[in-house]
RNA sequence: GCGGGCGUAGCUCAGUUGGCUAGAGCAUCAGCCUUCCAAGCUGAGGGUCGCGGGUUCGAGUCCCGUCGCCCGCUCCA
């Protein structure tokens, strides 16, 4: 155990004592690696899903948003190859990921029949890592359905209905965000792998030919958005994947690692999946899936796609593990959360000074003000204020209004810079948009 | 899945060879005091000691099972 682990227990600590993130279901003795969001959780989570919808969705004109139904019909899954060793035991070379049925004849002389390798091959296993699950009342065989063990999916099943009802051409994109789920082998790690957990994601369609230089542009997009989070850099970096890392559908693919305190480890992956899944799904429903260009008609292809996979709840536990600081103040260890302000679960608290002489009515006005402007505002009046700063600290607040004397008289407030612990006075009627502009 | 460790209040932990109504610090709540960076005063609430069973006159302390967490291996579509 080192520095790293202690950082890891410290965040599980905040987590819950602030109301972060809870352990599901805490009170049955708790449910193996699945985690609740809580009052301050929910709302960061929110706020980077939003972040990424904005740069991924409202500020893009090539690309269009999607919520798509966790179940699905089965043979989706059969199509994409996750159905592939549900019911049979496989092994798995471990050279070159392939998997074969441990029964196929051709394996049982111990030699791979892709890449050759010898005794390479693990143990006879279930890679059944879909939670099945029933559609309608009775228990049978025909009604199984799977809860989706990736969002993809969903969208190359309606690829071609968002390209019709929005009239997009390709090159193109489709953004949606939601859950999966994984019956993940070795979970752990808090939150970083767990067995519901939630995508951000995009596919983006092009031409034959032109996925490679889409590949490069959406890698540095990606990245870039990443650092726009306030993300330290060097603990940022590209890892990309040697053949034999490669998924099966993938042509090439680079993760976004960060150096989280447990190691360096992916949060998002860019892939470049060719046409692996539109084929696939082509063959399985039986549809013609190609694009027809709607200038020159006779130029039809299957596309290629470049697709940006983020998680959720690991993009949140970058967040939370890049902004955790300890520092010394005065002799005490002051805890703090620096967020990026837009990620903030609380963008604001204003308190009175002292609980007396009107301060704790005006102060409540400007709380009421933030309050209809939308900004998301915490009013708090128990205890010394330097008690009231370091609880917003932990909050990971960035700014915090006090009303004092002068307020009284001349109408200005104090601004608190949770980072800098500086403090600037400002006109009481203006703070709102102050902090307003400043969190956007 | 295998091996090892752990599980006492919201958090961090104490609990002697099994023995009185299970404690501390911090946190929380009420009140007081406080005119800018937490831990000043008074008082209060909060734990069937992860859960289930067993041994015993008596179990937080011992035994079995189970669930969960951590570390290592394995795995990671």
């Amino acid at each position: 155990m080192g520095n790293g682990t202690d950082l890891m227990d410290k965040l599980v600590s905040l987590g819950k004592r602030r109301g972060f993130v809870y352990q599901s279901s805490e009170i049955y003795g708790g449910t193996g690696s699945v985690w609740d969001y809580g009052p301050l959780g929910v709302e960061l989570k929110n706020n980077i899903k939003a972040a990424w919808w904005r740069a991924m969705v409202h500020e893009r004109d090539d690309i269009e948003g999607l919520d798509a139904a966790i179940l699905m019909h089965p043979r989706v899954w059969e199509a994409s190859g996750h159905v592939a060793g549900f019911t049979d035991p496989l092994i798995e070379c471990r050279q070159c990921h392939r998997r074969f049925r441990a029964d196929n004849p051709d394996v049982q002389g111990g030699q791979c029949p892709v890449c050759g390798a010898k005794d390479s091959f693990t143990e006879p296993r279930m890679f059944n890592l879909m939670f099945k699950t029933f559609m309608g009342p009775v228990e049978e065989e025909a009604a199984v359905v799977y809860l989706r063990p990736e969002t993809a999916q969903g969208i190359y099943v309606n690829y071609q209905n968002v390209l019709t009802s929005t009239r997009q051409r390709i090159p193109f994109g489709i953004a949606q965000i939601g859950k999966a789920f994984r019956n993940e082998i070795t979970p752990g790690n808090f939150i970083f792998r767990t067995r519901e957990f939630e995508q951000m994601e995009m596919q983006f369609f092009v031409e034959p030919g032109t996925d490679e230089e889409w590949f490069e542009y959406w890698r540095e997009r990606r990245m870039e958005w990443v650092q726009s989070l306030g993300i330290r850099k060097e603990r940022l970096r590209f890892h990309e994947h040697a053949p034999h890392e490669l998924a099966h559908y993938a042509k090439r693919a680079y993760d976004i690692q960060y150096e989280f305190p447990f190691g360096w480890q992916e949060f998002e992956g860019i892939h470049n999946r060719t046409d692996f899944d539109l084929r696939r799904h082509q063959e399985y429903s039986g549809k013609r899936l190609e694009y027809v260009d709607p200038v020159d008609r006779d130029k039809r292809y299957l596309p290629y796609i470049i697709e940006t996979s983020a998680g959720v709840d690991r993009t949140m536990l970058v967040v939370l593990a890049d902004a955790y600081r300890e520092e010394v103040v005065d002799g005490e260890t002051r805890v703090v959360l620096s967020l990026a302000p837009r990620l903030a679960p609380i963008k604001a608290a204003v308190f009175p000074l002292v609980k007396k002489d009107g301060m704790p009515e005006m102060a409540q006005r400007i709380h009421q003000a933030l309050r209809a402007a939308g900004v998301p505002s915490f009013f708090d009046d128990s205890g010394s204020i330097g008690r009231r700063y370091r609880r917003q600290d932990e909050a990971g607040t960035p700014f915090a209004i006090t009303v004092d004397g002068q307020s009284l008289e001349d109408g200005s407030v104090t601004v608190r810079d949770r980072d800098t612990l500086a403090q600037e006075r400002v006109d009481a009627g203006r703070v709102v948009e102050y902090v307003r502009e400043r969190v956007a």
